[in-house]
DNA sequence: GCTCATATATAAGAATCTTATATGTAAGAG
DNA sequence: CTCTTACATATAAGATTCTTATATATGAGC
């Protein structure tokens, strides 16, 4: 799995990226980030909770409760138009960053 | 510039990268980062000097002090063997994340 | 003499991850 | 019917790595 020092800041895009596909509750929110990415990329619930609050916070998703038919309760997060537009702007930071990594190699290897 | 929430544990591979070209001391590290990136990613001196430390204290880069033809003295680090060991590990394990991230946004667009 | 570029160093604080712990329901095994 | 496992959320304490702010000192140009 991929280190903790690298992948700061990814437990954001990556639960945008899976909401904006369909909403969500937390605990399977974990669950897909593990699936989608093969394992790659995990983080733990413990994680995850004040990361949904944080974002809920700033407006990109909204949870509500709600009582599935099995009875138990959960909060399930969506997407919010805000949180949609945020998505552009946050993909092309990570792709400048790829690119300017790239280039850090490029360099060395010329 | 790519912001502080998304680019941490770049610095060690950025520093990495620019010495397996050309030994060189931190003040100038910083000014390549930016440089070579197009200003993409950069570090301020506060940031650089700890993490030189911390790298050095785990065997992959070597500081040396060097007293240049100007008088000034300065602290010139080259990478180690086990520095240009580690860059395989460290380069494959960011490759990992951004096929990562890379297969969050093709699950959430199909 | 003053200011700017060079050069290193540390302290205090913010953000985001870790492990550990807590609570509670539902379902299946024995 | 009790025990364990899966589901589901929550918080606390600690580690790491970045930020801004501050300090020190030399050399060059005006």
């Amino acid at each position: 799995m991929i280190g903790a020092g690298i992948k700061r800041g990814t437990a954001e895009l990556a639960v945008l990226s899976i909401l904006e596909a369909s909403p969500l509750h937390g605990y399977e929110l974990a669950q897909r980030i593990e699936q989608q990415t093969k394992g790659a990329l995990r983080f733990t619930l413990a994680a995850l909770y004040p990361m949904l609050y944080r974002v809920e916070k700033r407006g990109w998703i909204r949870g509500v409760w709600e009582t599935g038919s099995n009875g138990r309760r959960r909060r399930c997060y969506r997407l919010t138009p805000a949180g949609k537009r945020k998505l552009v702007p946050l993909r092309h930071e990570w792709s400048q960053l790829f690119e300017a990594l790239r280039q850090l190699k490029r360099v060395a290897n010329a």
